[in-house]
DNA sequence: GTGGTCTAGACCACT
DNA sequence: GTGGTCTAGACCACC
């Protein structure tokens, strides 16, 4: 399947859509899983895949536009700004990580889990991830 | 220092801070550090100590003790039910932290991390929570 | 007339209004009157018609969705939840009366009132409800 | 069993305890089953017996002693007040029976309830009450 | 002292 | 337009 279309989004959540969909596209490109000049779905075909409305996946798009991550161009579809390297080492990228794994920390130390109990789970969460 | 009031609410984040407390005093009551019968600290108080509106603080409350986990007694300050076992084993507790691990998980894929690493960063972490 | 404004509160009862308001949406959804995918009026509409605070409309209707009668979608207005009948056969709805009749049936003793004349009271009243 | 001590209150209801007291000894007076003369529990009994703050039992007294009913003598039990005619009879005790029956009308009408049927249950809930 | 309810009104986020 | 969150502050009821 055409990879541009790997979005996920959690309609319940409190996290906004568009913001959902922002983060998902930041961490693609700092992965390396989406490429300078790589086009994007455009907003009508994604809204239409994640069954929201268009405007969300503007609002999404137009906020990547501004960070200089995506390129709008008339009549096309958005594009992977080239101007910047936006794949970045694995050292940067572990960064970006910290926030979810100190939040699950605080949270285990809340729940008094012992951290080989903890490490165990989530070992098994990435291994599971890997093959899905 | 009375453990009643180790509390902490991030004002800056997303997420609203009665929903910070609610699920703070969840994770407490689950671990068992706070037990049946304990007495929390009052609205006013607590609202004080956070430095926020007083209402905030009784929104929280009100939302645990709808789900059975306070109860109320007229003119006293909020207690935790005794009615039902509210330490969870530790079997059950992990299940509470897996939301959160999976959503590590699932930027850590986004972020094409090896697992070696993740798993790294996150011992790291958790070893820095024990000695804060 | 639109079905959905046909609610009613009493500002003077030491029933707070929320709670009258939940507790009438209950009822009209058990009875059928209100069907699963039915919107509510909006928050604002519904507090400039009952001349209160739209907090006190949201404050209800929050409870309600808590409780996964109503759904929320975001930017949109609340809806009865489609995911459990709610609408309960008359077996069920009979016994969501018997605390209001047990109540009257307490009062009527302690008044010394002989049944046949609490009986006939009550049937006058539910007969003048039908014709107002 | 002493008949002065026929007391019962729901600590769990949202209707305050003092209340429930002071329309229960009001609704007994005028059914007659407490006459004038008679001699009320002390505030500190019916505290304990019904396990609730002795200034609760008070307020409940100091009200009806207020509105005439009760009278106050120093160092001895509150006793029903003569000077007033409090037995009422069926025809005014009726009346007082009103907003309860009103209430459940009105419940069994959003609740879309057969006439019948909510006759037929409460026929059932005033038998009972007479063989408890 | 305790919590609860409500109002007034600002600001935010989402569609 | 929709609902949500929060503050400020008044008033009430209960213990």
């Amino acid at each position: 399947m055409d990879d541009r279309f790997a979005f996920s989004i959690q309609t319940g959540s409190p996290e906004p859509i568009y913001r959902q969909l922002v983060e998902h596209v930041r961490r693609r490109v700092a992965g390396g899983q989406i490429k300078a000049g790589d086009e994007l779905p455009s907003v009508r075909e994604l809204a239409q895949l994640l069954a929201v409305h268009p405007m969300t996946i503007s609002k999404a798009y137009s906020l990547l536009q501004a960070e200089g991550l995506l390129e709008r161009r008339r009549g096309l579809a958005m594009r992977v700004a080239a101007q910047h390297q936006h794949a970045q080492p694995a050292a940067s990228r572990i960064e970006l990580l910290r926030p979810a794994l100190a939040r699950a920390a605080a949270e285990a130390r809340q729940l008094q889990l012992a951290k080989a109990t903890v490490m165990k789970l989530f070992s098994d969460i990435l291994d599971e991830d890997e093959h899905p």
